[in-house]
DNA sequence: ATTATATCCGACCTAAATAGTCCTACTTAT
DNA sequence: ATAAGTAGGACTATTTAGGTCGGATATAAT
């Protein structure tokens, strides 16, 4: 539980990569992946991900690759880890149709609460704050 | 991903409805399933865990049950998801052995950020600060 | 003593989510 | 034409979470 995943993981290397070199450069999968030893199409379709949000910018044909193409710092991790993931799991109720039990739901209140802090505190962070090789 | 897991989830319930009745009275698990549609065994086996960890106490036979036998509020949440889980995933790095690679892992920085972030979060949070249906 | 009602605990099965692979496009610089 | 790149669907494998089962132990009530 509360464990990052490879996918993202890759996504954060990847970044963290080509903010190194500048927006100016192209960075390709191969090379990433290379140097990483993450696999390749994982990597790739992950870059694929990004590059559709936007985050990147795909360069095809030999010399090709990816370049950073929006601000990280104007993205908020939520937002990433949705583009990677899918809508954030720990939001929905686990008790959607039987919730109609005897007392309105102990749990709900509880819950809410730790998904609503996690929600927050990554709404607070950006892509630039992790990516950032300090 | 950031999921929090049914067992979690169960053992919230379970809790709250204990601190309602105050730690004098008596609560099984029979009672905290049928009440709120959570299978027995799952449930029974996430109190065996508390009681391990004598966040609860367990008291057998005919009007057994659970009481709370230590203050949630002096209850890390940490320490409360590593009770029912183990040691937290998203501490582990995901390259152990493979990891002299070429370059000293871009990775470490921004995965141990993230879980640093999420550690701290949780370190500072209590299990009363869950529990209590305010 | 027997029985009923609890917790205890390990082994097991199933389902779902993650991780990784394979194969076939499509694009473009050389 | 070819090689180097991204795009992306289909598939398999692995891991984790969720749930079930069977038996053991303790104890209060009868």
């Amino acid at each position: 539980m509360l464990k990052i995943t490879r996918k993202v993981e890759y996504a954060l290397i990847a970044l963290s990569q080509m903010q190194l070199k500048g927006n100016k450069s192209l960075t390709s999968v191969k090379e990433i992946s290379q140097q990483n030893g993450i696999p390749y199409e994982l990597l790739a379709k992950t870059m694929q991900l990004l590059a559709r949000a936007e985050i990147v910018e795909a360069v095809k044909g030999p010399h090709g690759g990816y370049r950073i193409k929006k601000d990280p710092s104007t993205i908020k991790m939520t937002t990433f880890f949705e583009i990677i993931e899918g809508p954030m799991g720990f939001m929905d109720c686990s008790f959607d149709t039987d919730c109609e039990q005897i007392q309105s739901c102990a749990i709900r209140t509880p819950i809410q609460r730790i998904n609503d802090s996690i929600r927050d505190m990554f709404n607070n962070i950006s892509l630039q704050d992790i990516t950032r090789l300090s």
